[in-house]
Order: structure tokens, then C-alpha cells, then sequence
DNA sequence: CTTCCAGTGTTACCGCGGTAACTGACCCGC
DNA sequence: GCGGGTCAGTTACCGCGGTAACACTGGAAG
């Protein structure tokens, strides 16, 4: 359950040139290591590596410890009282996950690795003491968790008056928000997931979210490509809507 | 939509024992003001008024502003694109309103006083600028934010696998919590709100809330006291779920 | 008193989507 | 090659809950 190694070095590139180089990428992309959350908190510190599959924390676990994506793809979400397994959402190299840690000391979601994934664990306690006397990073923090907020909203309402095929496009659109590269007139999202962790994201059954896709296919909004990557044209796929 | 008032003075007693006893009952009762917030952030502040069904804050304003309830009651949810009305929580005296503006310049939820409502406003900046280097402060707003999300995650799981009863029973139990006083075997719910207003948190429709309302009813488990407000047989209602 | 209306209670209809039960494609190890 | 496992695609059935269209009540306003 995940590889203890010194923090710092790792996958990273050696030479000082590539390292400043690859902050820099980095910095571009993400939002919370964008503000120096990782120049205050994050050197010196052991990272962890995750295989894929492997889980990061667990329903009920009671460590308050955050983790800081360096690099990988990991699924928050839970799993009902019916065995259900929902997705919250889907974080990247740069974000945070834990945060719901900050809470009570038993946790109500879960997170697993989709990839290989190289985080930084920080316990609660810490990012709090770091944060005071920080105004930048607070704020910068704050935005994470309201950012979660809003999308848990926008989940609810999105099921209250969305069917199956909404959501599915609503999922879609984020995706290719998040992890697509354009490619000719579409986007191609570049994480493979199953259809079964598509309708975990949906909240419906994978058999609807099978049929609703090939609907979206037979329209030429959406297209498989070599390696069951999706493609899809994201304005159709808005205004379709 | 909402009278200013002079702050610290406004309804609260008038002598300093008097005003210490007070401030003593909110600090047990409520969340935030219990850890000094209010001493540090709100004396010396303006209070707001509103009266029942004033809107506090309205999808898509763009002050930045957060609301401290002194005393009053709130709905904060949102209406979705297709017109239904959606209530995400009821706030009440001593929680806080509006925390989502940490995220954007443009509210993504909306905010109506259920009955005669005082509140605080205080600018997001300056809450980010009292919370910083007040790590007492900071883990209690935090957990604020968390506790939202985790409402949030929790609705979510609900409509995932629940259907109307069991939702309404979570609806029930939620506010037994919050506004519930011991009565005999049950727990009277201190608040009235109408069918509508309860089908808007339990995301049904009226009709479905009426006829499971009425179910409970005929099992014993849900009676109406006299002006209307909820009694609830908070064991029964648990466990029979 | 009467009128009106917000809130409540109920019921028939029907469509979306969960369930179940398959088939088929592909990949991996033996 | 063959068998097993995972993922994808499809369809018939049927139940939950949205829709619509009512009736009833109590309080407020006239």
C-alpha cells in the first residue's frame, strides 16, 4: 500500500536546469502548487508511491494526514451503505486529496490510485500550522475545498433534474476539461476509463451509460480512438445539450 | 432587502451581565462562535436585518461576502436550469452563510432568510486576513467548509441509492438534530417548514413527501403538534430505515 | 359572514432507468 | 492453440417516482 521514498529527488529529473524546468510545467498546470504551497510545504518531505489500484486512504480510517499529488491519477469517491461505489471526482498531478480530513478524525470518502501515482502526505495539523501567517496559500486552500464544494452542488443538482444522458455529457465535459488535448475538431481525453468508472462518475448503471455513449457515438460526437481513448467533440457535445 | 443596524447593540440585552449570559448560551450552542470568532471578528460591526423571504445573497451576485447569523433562520441552496428549487441546508443562529465566495466572484447559490433573520457581513478578505496567523480560528472555519462538503457527499450518496422514504427519514433525522427539542418519546422540530420547502431538501417532488409523510404518520412515527410543527420518534424513525 | 388562497392529501398514468440475463471482443497466461 | 477474465454492447421487464388533475382544510382579508 504504497512505497515510502525520500522525498525531493525521486522521478524527478536530476540537473538543476531540468528541475526548474519541470517546476515550471507544473506551476503552469496546477492550482494548488501554483503558489508556493509546495516551496513552504512540500520540499524535504517523503513521498509516497502508489501502484495503480492501490488504495490511498480508506472509509473510516482515522489518519488526518493530506496528500499532495507530485505526479499520477487518483479517484475520490465512496462507496453506499448499499455497496454502491460512487466518484466525487478524478484529481491530477498538482492537486490535493484528503482534504475532507480536516473534518473529524474518521473519514467519509475514499481515495485510490487509477495510475501510478507519487504523492506527499501531510498531516492536517501542519498544513493548518503552515497556513496561519500565510494570507496567499489560506486563500489559495480555501479555494480547494469550496472548489469541491461547488462541484458536490453542482453533482446534486445535476441529478435532480439531469437524466442519464445529461450527466453523462456533464461528465464527458468535464473530463475533456480536466485531461483533454485538443485534437483536429475534438478534444481526446487522455485517461482511459472503464464505462463501469464512467457511470461511477454518472451515478447511474454501466448499461445506460454504454447505450447513452454509443447514442453520442452513432451522432459522431463522441469517437474511440486507438486505445480506447475517448475523443469528443466538446461544442456539439455543450450545445447538444 | 435588509436594514442596517448598528452592530454589537441591536436586540441583545442591554446590560453587561445581561449580554455575558447571552453570548454564554450562543457560545454552547453554536459552532463558530463558540471559538472566539465572534469576539474577534464581529464586535463593532453592522448588523443586517431581513425579514422572512428577503433574499440574503441570489445566483450570480458578485460580493464577496460572508454572513454571520446572529439570530434568524436561512435556506442557502440554488435553482437549477430547469426552474426547480433546491435547498441544500438550513443554517440558524451561530453558523455561518455564503462560504462558497471564497471560490469565485460570482455565487453559484443563493441564500432566503425563513423567518425575521440578523446577520453580519463581513468581506471575504477580511476573514482570510483574521484567520491567518489564528490557527484556532482557521481549524474551526475549515471544519465549517468540510462540514458543508461532507453534507454535500452525503446528499449525494442519498440520491445515489435511497429512494423518497428514505431520503425524507434522513431529511427528518437531519433536522431533529439541528432543531430539535426533547418531547416526551419524540423530538419536536422547532422550525416549520412546508411540504414544499421539505421536498426541495429531500429533491422529490411535493406529492411523494405528502404521501411518505403521511406513512410515517399512520405508523406512529411522525405526529403534527398543534401549529404545525413536526414530532418525530427519532428511534423508531432510525432504525426503521 | 364569505372569499380566497396557500398548504395539504390522493390517485391514475406512464416513462426513465434499475435489474437481469445474455453475447461478443479482446487480452493474458498456460 | 485453448480457456478464463475483464470490458463492452444489447434487450425485455417492471417498479419508482414525475406529471397532472383533482378535492379538502384553515386562516387571512374583505
Amino acid at each position: 500500500m504504497g512505497t515510502v521514498q525520500q522525498g525531493g529527488s525521486g522521478e524527478q529529473p536530476a540537473s538543476p536546469d531540468d528541475r526548474l524546468a519541470a517546476a515550471t510545467v507544473d506551476c503552469a498546470l496546477v492550482p494548488l502548487f501554483r503558489g508556493r504551497f509546495c516551496d513552504v510545504l512540500l520540499p524535504d518531505r517523503a513521498a509516497v508511491l502508489f501502484d495503480e489500484d492501490d488504495v490511498i486512504y480508506e472509509l473510516g480510517d482515522d489518519d488526518r494526514v493530506l496528500f499532495f499529488i507530485r505526479d499520477g491519477l487518483v479517484k475520490t469517491g465512496t462507496i453506499t451503505s448499499q455497496g454502491r461505489e460512487i466518484i466525487y471526482d478524478i484529481r491530477k498531478s498538482g492537486d490535493v486529496v484528503g482534504e475532507l480530513c480536516a473534518l473529524e478524525s474518521v473519514r467519509r470518502d475514499r481515495a485510490v490510485a487509477l495510475a501510478r501515482t507519487e504523492a506527499v502526505a501531510v498531516r492536517f495539523d501542519e498544513v493548518v500550522d503552515v497556513l496561519a501567517g500565510r494570507p496567499a496559500l489560506l486563500r489559495e486552500f480555501t479555494q480547494v475545498l469550496c472548489n469541491a464544494l461547488s462541484e458536490a452542488y453542482a453533482q446534486v443538482n445535476s441529478l435532480a433534474d439531469d437524466d442519464v444522458m445529461q450527466r453523462l455529457v456533464n461528465v464527458l465535459l468535464n473530463l475533456a476539461g480536466k485531461f483533454g488535448r485538443p485534437l483536429g475538431e475534438c478534444v481526446e481525453i487522455g485517461t482511459y476509463l472503464t464505462q463501469e468508472e464512467l457511470s461511477q462518475m454518472v451515478v447511474a448503471r454501466r448499461e445506460r451509460v454504454s447505450t447513452a455513449l454509443n447514442s453520442l457515438r452513432r451522432r459522431g460526437i463522441v469517437h474511440y480512438s486507438p486505445r480506447g481513448h475517448l475523443r469528443v467533440d466538446v461544442a456539439r457535445l455543450r450545445d447538444g445539450a
